[in-house]
DNA sequence: GGAAATTTATACTCGATGGTACAAAAATCT
DNA sequence: AGATTTTTGTACCATCGAGTATAAATTTCC
């Protein structure tokens, strides 16, 4: 044996070359199914949006499902990057909350690809059919929960809320409103309208602070 | 001419009569979009579902955009309907609006029909590329909010609320909250969680009251 | 340089699906 | 009763779209 000299670092896997990222190809299927749905992206507009073709798709991909699926996790896991980093960042808990909805505002108003949110307008029609999607949703909601609760209770470790403050009621709380935001946007509603949306859900869910 | 007479009430219109009533096969259509969605709903699929053959939905609904935008409609309709009764039934604001989050977590709990809300989690994603569907959904959206305000200013004129109570604001965060709530139904959440984030929400929606 | 391996591109297959033609059935009008 | 009108059901069509066969191209290994 010992015939494969490559299969570590450095060293390219043998036969021809990709001539494309898989990342960014992935990115622009985000775009396209994000627009579209699940059934409405055609395999045709999908690699022609991602800049190669069906069988390159397929062989880098699998099928239409499975693309579906790692592009919905990579949406999802960038969705998660962008707010953990938000609310890290954040000098306080209005500010950070703040940051949150201002930046799903942008994210969702159509600007950066399709308008609404991948998970909460596209993805949870496929939630009834297709398992893993339902799945996939689950643990996003869930991590969006998980993150929003930690960040209220860093605020009362902070002294900034008071002790009793309900904060897992108040993390579900400002994940649902960010479903109605992104339902809104999709729906057709103006950047300033979200802006406002996002400005009345900080109130609320400080209420009592 | 003085052809016709039988256009007014009583008399039958003229030839072979219909074998079913388009409004409890249209509430069928309504169940099977939705499940699956547009695109998935095939139009077989329907015409079984509704009871009837293919030719008959065509010829009663015309073609299967115009049979899903007026399932959208009728469903939309009779969410409005049955909230508004609700509201109006209510003793009190709290009432109310629990009332309304318990009934609509029943509805999105998956029970009748498909779970999650067939506007929120259906015809957000067809918003997108069907024109009509945007509006009808803007438009559900629009009269939601409008009902809710209406409802808290009653609040008001009870003296149950606040004068400077912000109804507008708390509306839009009431309507919001459904979304989420329909949307973790669809990704499968229980009665109980649903029911629990009703609780929270009546709470978010009165706070200050 | 040649063999092996892998990607790319063109062109194709084949099943599914939206929609319909056509004839039989069932009603009204005269 | 017969003409007319509309619905019903079977069978069909045409198109679209997911997935692939196949051969050329490009790389590494020996």
């Amino acid at each position: 044996m010992v015939q494969k000299s490559c299969t570590e670092a450095g060293g390219r896997p043998r036969g021809r070359p990709r001539s494309f990222d898989p990342d960014t190809a992935l990115d622009r299927a985000v775009e396209v199914f994000w627009r579209l749905g699940f059934e409405a992206a055609d395999t045709d507009a999908l690699a022609s949006a991602m800049g190669l073709t069906k069988p390159s798709v397929y062989a880098a991909f699998g099928n239409k499902e499975q693309l579906y699926l790692k592009a919905l996790q990579r949406y999802g896991q960038r969705g998660r990057a962008e707010i953990t980093a938000l609310l890290e960042a954040a000098p306080s808990m209005r500010a950070g909350i703040n940051a949150v909805f201002n930046h799903m505002a942008e994210r969702v108003s159509g600007q950066h690809g399709g308008s609404g949110c991948l998970l909460t307008c596209v993805a949870a029609q496929s939630a009834h059919s297709m398992l893993p999607v339902r799945e996939i949703l689950e643990a996003g909601i869930a991590a969006r929960d998980k993150a929003f609760t930690e960040f209220l209770r860093s605020g009362i470790a902070r002294g900034e809320l008071p002790a009793g403050f309900p904060v897992e009621r108040r993390a579900s709380l400002m994940n649902d409103l960010l479903s109605g935001l992104a339902l809104r946007a999709r729906a057709g509603a103006s950047l300033e309208e979200l802006r406002e949306i996002g400005a009345s859900a900080t109130e609320a869910i400080l209420a009592g602070a």
